[in-house]
DNA sequence: GGTTGCGTTGACGCCGGTGGCAAGGTTTAG
DNA sequence: CTAAACCTTGCCACCGGCGTCAACGCAACC
């Protein structure tokens, strides 16, 4: 298999795939041409980092996820690197979605406040009508 | 007051400050030798930029806010754009919140699989020896 | 032989707020 | 007079996952 059918079969495009390998997550052979060729793991291999950074992991993030599926594991999550890694954005998810929240709980009084307000000018225009 | 001071009493650097500036949200007087200078009044608009730059908002959502202070309101919420930034970046957090709550779900799933994944090869082996 | 379609590497663009540097002008203090 | 501290404009760098274009090589079909 070559790069665009990959790309194709993957539901991404050909410059990603090559980002990838500059990243050491894909690692093509060559055929005589210099031409990359890909064997059927490769897909499943682009298939989880599609599906870590849809998730929100970053390309070094997803490298264990790889390597736990290369070393021939059902899935890329259970080896005690990949553990980890999701351990840790757990963990900054739950830092993130609580700082959210204060962010969330401003936004609302910030709003009531300023529509109380407007009511309250509202109100005292009407008296002066 | 001078940019330098203006970014001390800030909190902010003189670069940051120029940068409001070219995005309109600053307004300084020139004096004769080309400095800017700024009034005490702008020392309130910075920190409300700064302030609302800490929630999460773009220079260009700030505008409005900015004009409000500008327009001589105690509070740069209380007017209609203001307010309808604010309704808006409410609901981006809102919507934010529930994506990332449902990355969270995954994620926790994802790690509790792989450790009851972890622990049953564990146990699988223990029998082994 | 020419066209078309795929492959290759390399490099720039984006976004957004800021840091940092260059090369100069001004003002003030010693 | 000079040094230091301030100001000016303008431009490059950053982060990260790509899109996109350039300029070229290879393969296959007419």
């Amino acid at each position: 298999m070559r790069i665009g059918e990959l790309a194709q079969r993957a539901g991404t495009s050909a410059r990603t795939l090559r980002y990838y390998e500059s990243h050491g997550l894909v690692r093509p052979g060559r055929s005589a041409n210099g031409y990359r060729v890909y064997d059927e793991a490769e897909l499943r291999v682009v298939h989880e980092i599609r599906a870590l950074l849809a998730v929100g992991f970053g390309l070094d993030d997803i490298r264990p996820f790889v390597a736990c599926l290369r070393a021939g594991n059902s899935s890329g999550d259970v080896c005690p690197d990949s553990v980890a890694v999701l351990r840790r954005k757990l963990a900054e998810v739950d830092d993130y979605l609580d700082r959210l929240g204060a962010v969330r709980r401003q936004l609302h009084d910030q709003l009531a406040r300023a529509i109380a307000h407007r009511e309250e000018t509202c109100l005292r225009t009407r008296r002066r009508d």
